[in-house]
Formats: C-alpha cells, structure tokens, sequence
DNA sequence: AGTGTAGGCCAACGCGTGTTGACATCAGAA
DNA sequence: TTCTGATGTCAACACGCGTTGGCCTACACT
C-alpha cells in the first residue's frame, strides 16, 4: 500500500498550518479567517496550504474534526446524568478550540453547519438512543440538551455575555446541570 | 430643524433597501451579505446603499436595530414568568429577522457581538431586575435565560438541527419553560 | 559526488468586494 | 418654460481574497 510509515519531514508543517488554521477558525469564523494570515500564523508560504489541503473548504474540514469524547454515561448514576454531561462538555470546551471554529463557521456557513448537525447526528444522538428512558424520545431530549450547551457556549465563548463569562465552572455545573437532568429524564 | 416633515419620493427606497438589508443579513451574516445582492434585492445601484447609509457597518447598524418588545412581566403571576418568557421570544423570534441577522452576524463580527451584548444590557438585564427575587442576582439569572433562548434560536433557525426544527411551539414551551422558571425564581 | 525529488518561495492570475465620483434624468418651484 | 436640487445610473478605483504555476533549494539515496 502507499502508507508511508517513515515520518516526513512536511509532518511538522502540516501540523503547525492545521493548529494555526484553527485558532483562526475558531477566533474569526470561516469567512474572516484568511489563508493568508493562517500561513503566516504558521511561517510559511499560503501556497503551501494548497499544496497540503487542496482547498480552504478542504482545510476547514480537517481543522473543524471534532471527537465530543462523551463519557461513558451508562456507568453514571441516572439522576446524575445532567451534572455529568454539563462537566463533561465544560470540561471539553475549555480545552479544544476545535468545537468553537466549528460554532463561530456554523453560524454563517452552510457546511460547517452541516457538519454541527453530522456530530450531532452521529455523537450525541447514538449515546441519547442508550441512555433515555424511551430510545423514541432519544432525538427529542438531545435536541434540547443541545439548545442549552450550545446556547451555552455561545454567550459565554462567543458573544462573551458578562454575567455568562463571570460564571465558575461550578456554578455552571450547579445552574446547567438539573436543565439536562429534566430533558434527558423528565416525564414528557 | 431641519426636520423635513413632508415625506420624500426617496423615502420608499430607503426602506427597501433596509428590508433588503434585514433579509440578506439575517441568511447570510454580515460578511457574506454583500452590499450589491441588497442593492440587486431592492432593484437599485449598489451607489445608492452607500448614499443613504453611509457604509456597509453603518447599514447594519440601522438593520439590526431592535426592540425584544419584552411583555409587561410585572402583570404575570410568579410562577408562570418562564412560560410567558418562551411564548414571547418565539413568537419574536418568528415574525421578525432582525434577531436572527444579529444572531448570525453575531458569531463572527465583534461589532455584532457588541451589540447584542448592549441588547442583553439595555432590554433583557432591567425587566430581570424588576421581576428577580434579589436584583443583585439578576445579571446571573438573565444571562441563564440568555443562554437557553439563543441556544434555543441557535439549533432551531440558524444550525437547523432536524429534533429542534421539527418541535413545536407548544412543546417547545412546555419544555424551555420550566428551565427559565428555575433560571428566574429557583434558588441558588 | 551526482542526481532525483520533496519541500518551500515568489509573482501573478482572475475575481468579487466596498467605495467613489462623474454623468444622466426627472420632479417641482420660479 | 426654465432652472435647480433630489434621485438614480455607470464605470471605475484600489484592495484583499483563493488559487496557480514556475522556480529555487536542500536533503536522501546510489
């Protein structure tokens, strides 16, 4: 086959434009993130992410990869499923920019719109099916778990809502938490 | 003054353009909409956008001016302050785009997000001190709300995740409500 | 040492953008 | 009717964008 297994020397390239590609993903959204200035992010030539990725679409679909990492939540406790998820997501945010270039594009840009709704479609809502009490409501109480960790996202990351960003992690987790709780176990 | 009061040929045009402007934005977001498609859309020069408004920010501005038009909270009994919240944005948010140009153009436009925030400030964050236990909490507890209604808005008309779309307005309050109930009146 | 090739730079292309200023047209006052 | 200002059109500008192809350089293998 043509898998290369010796490490080539354009790895460490390849790796410096994908993490430049999605801080500025992340921080200006598709449309402002320029190839040029993602280059230079990675000291090197914008004609060398074409050479790379073939395309700026093509390279937003690399940089805006994204692995949830959901727990395993059939282990959790099931009254303890809305603070395990809130933590879980808190947790995930904080750490990966990878999920807020995929928000700031998703807003203006069909695609990585229906990249957000593949996610969901293949992350979330498969864990939902395990965990709800009827796998027929599964899609349903994802949804709305996804209305407020997304809402939730927004204020606090994106349009930096001050009373959202003074919140702690804790106070989030406290607050978040039950709204989960309720759309995952409440009575319809 | 200069105050004209008598009403000019131009004035029509203005306004088609501005309705363009809110219609553009609010499908594509600020840096998509560009000033000659809301020109085409209002059948006039893309010369004439500039004339009026002076720049692309500054149409926007005017575009996404808007009034939450929140009800009169004070009249609604304790307990049902949640359910009257939701029942209000949904009907807002159905029946006017320029919420959704600021969502949209929000996530990517610092000017955008700013404005928002002055929104949450200015309209959101005075009726959550009338109507909160303690004002002092009031900016937490509107900023929860902000983040489950933009959530909310989020998934179902920007992201369009097919479980959020397909819900109705009933359930959409019988379950969002509850949630802003706790996030008004529930304790800390 | 010689050579092929992967890695990188440079200059340019075509395009669409916001914006500008010179010119046409038309309504209404004189 | 004539003239003046408002209303609108046209062509072009400077700029930044994604993208392309040609050229240089330096490493790795024989």
């Amino acid at each position: 086959m043509d898998s290369d297994q010796r490490p080539r020397r354009s790895d460490a390239t390849r790796a410096a434009i994908l993490a430049a590609a999605r801080e500025r993903f992340a921080a200006e959204g598709y449309e402002r993130a320029t190839i040029r200035a993602i280059a230079a992010d990675a000291s090197i030539d914008p004609s060398m992410v074409m050479r790379y990725f073939g395309s700026k679409e093509k390279l937003f679909a690399l940089a805006a990869e994204f692995d949830l990492r959901l727990p395993d939540l059939t282990a959790v406790p099931r009254e303890e499923l809305g603070r395990a998820l809130v933590t879980a997501f808190v947790r995930r945010w904080e750490d990966d920019e990878s999920l807020m270039a995929l928000l700031r594009a998703g807003a203006t840009n069909p695609a990585a719109a229906e990249r957000m709704r593949g996610i969901f479609a293949g992350q979330v809502a498969p864990v939902a099916v395990r965990v709800c009490p009827d796998p027929a409501e599964a899609p349903l109480r994802a949804g709305l778990c996804a209305t407020q960790i997304l809402g939730l996202a927004l204020c606090r990351y994106v349009l930096r809502m001050p009373p959202v960003v003074a919140m702690s992690s804790a106070e989030i987790i406290d607050w978040v938490g039950p709204t989960l709780q309720r759309y995952i176990t409440g009575e319809l």
